[in-house]
DNA sequence: TTGACATCGTTCATGATGTGAACTATATTA
DNA sequence: TAATATAGTTCACATCATGAACGATGTCAA
C-alpha cells in the first residue's frame, strides 16, 4: 500500500512537473504576442517602448540607469535613447553636477504617449481580470505570487 | 454604505489589475530569463533550440509546419533549419510523395541533444514544484489554467 | 597636486531574431 | 493544358543585443 502511494506520488509530481511546463510555456507566449501587438499599436519598437515605460515616477533618468533597468548593455540603451530622442520622445540635458552623465527625460510628447500606453496596460489587465470570477481573483493573484517566489529560489539556486 | 463599498470594489479592482500586470510582467522575465540561460547552457540559439523540441511526437516536420508552430515567416525557418543541418543536428530529405516539401529529422546527435534538454527542463520545473507547498500546488496549477483562459479570452476579444 | 583608476556615454563589429517580396520548382484543378 | 496554389529558398531590411575600445570626465591616495 506504501509503495502503491509512493508510486502515485511519483506520477502526480510528473504531471505537474509538466502540466507546469506546459502552462508557463503558454503564458509566456501570450505576453510575447501581446508585447509585439502593444509595440506595433503604439508605433514604437518593442525595446524603445520598454524604455518609455521606465519614465513612471522618475523625472531624469541616465543611461547606466536605464541600462540597468532593461537590462542590457549600455551601448543597446545608447541606441535606444539615440532613436527615441530622433522620435522626439525624451531628450538628453547636461547633468550640472557630473559632466560625465546626460540626464533623459520625456518630452511633452513622450508624456502624452506614455500615459496613453499605461491607459492601454491597465484596461486590458482589468479585461482580463473581468474574464476571472471574481470568486477566483485573489486566488489566482496569490498563486501567482507564490510561483513568482518559487521561480526565484529555483534562480537563486542555480546562480 | 452602498456607495462606499462600491468606490472599495473599484479599488479592489485597480489594485489587482495592477497586480496581475506586475507579476504576469515578472513571470515573463523570468521566462525570457531562463529561456536565455538555456540556450547558452547547451550552446544552440534559442530560435533553434525551439525548433529541436518541436520533434517531441515526431519523426517528420516540413519546413511550412515547422515555421507554423514556431510562429515565424518560413523564410525564417529555412534558415533555422539551415543552421541545425550545419550543426549536424537535423537533417533534410525528400518526401517521396511530393518533390516540393523537405522532410526534416532528428540526426541521432540530435536526438540525444533533445532528450538532454527535456530532462534539464523536466528538473527545472520539479524544482520549481518542491519550491511550492505541497498544499498549494494544485492550486496554482488550476489557477495557471484559470489565467490562460482568460487571456485566451481577452485575445480574442481584441482580434 | 598629480597620477592611477573608475565611471559615463559613444562607436563599431558582430551575431541572433524576424518579416515580406520575389523567385524556382513542383502540384492541383478547372 | 493553362491558371493557380504550395513548398522551399534567397535577399534586403529592421530589430534586439553584446562586448571591446575609446574619449571625456571624476575620484582618491601617495
Amino acid at each position: 500500500m506504501n509503495d502503491v502511494n509512493q508510486t502515485n506520488d511519483v506520477r502526480i509530481l510528473e504531471y505537474q512537473a509538466n502540466k507546469l511546463q506546459e502552462l508557463i510555456g503558454e503564458l509566456h507566449n501570450c505576453c510575447k504576442e501581446r508585447y509585439a501587438t502593444e509595440a506595433k499599436a503604439f508605433k514604437v519598437p518593442q525595446a524603445e517602448l520598454r524604455c518609455l515605460m521606465l519614465f513612471e515616477g522618475h523625472k531624469y533618468l541616465t543611461g547606466i540607469q536605464i541600462s540597468g533597468l532593461l537590462d542590457v548593455a549600455k551601448s543597446r540603451a545608447t541606441v535606444i535613447i539615440e532613436n527615441l530622442v530622433k522620435k522626439g520622445l525624451v531628450q538628453r540635458s547636461q547633468d550640472p553636477n557630473d559632466a560625465r552623465v546626460k540626464l533623459i527625460s520625456l518630452t511633452p510628447v513622450g508624456q502624452r504617449k506614455v500615459r496613453e500606453i499605461e491607459e492601454f496596460m491597465f484596461t486590458l489587465h482589468q479585461q482580463l481580470l473581468d474574464h476571472i470570477d471574481p470568486i477566483q481573483r485573489t486566488g489566482v493573484i496569490s498563486a501567482l505570487e507564490t510561483l513568482r517566489s518559487s521561480m526565484e529560489s529555483v534562480k537563486a539556486q542555480l546562480a
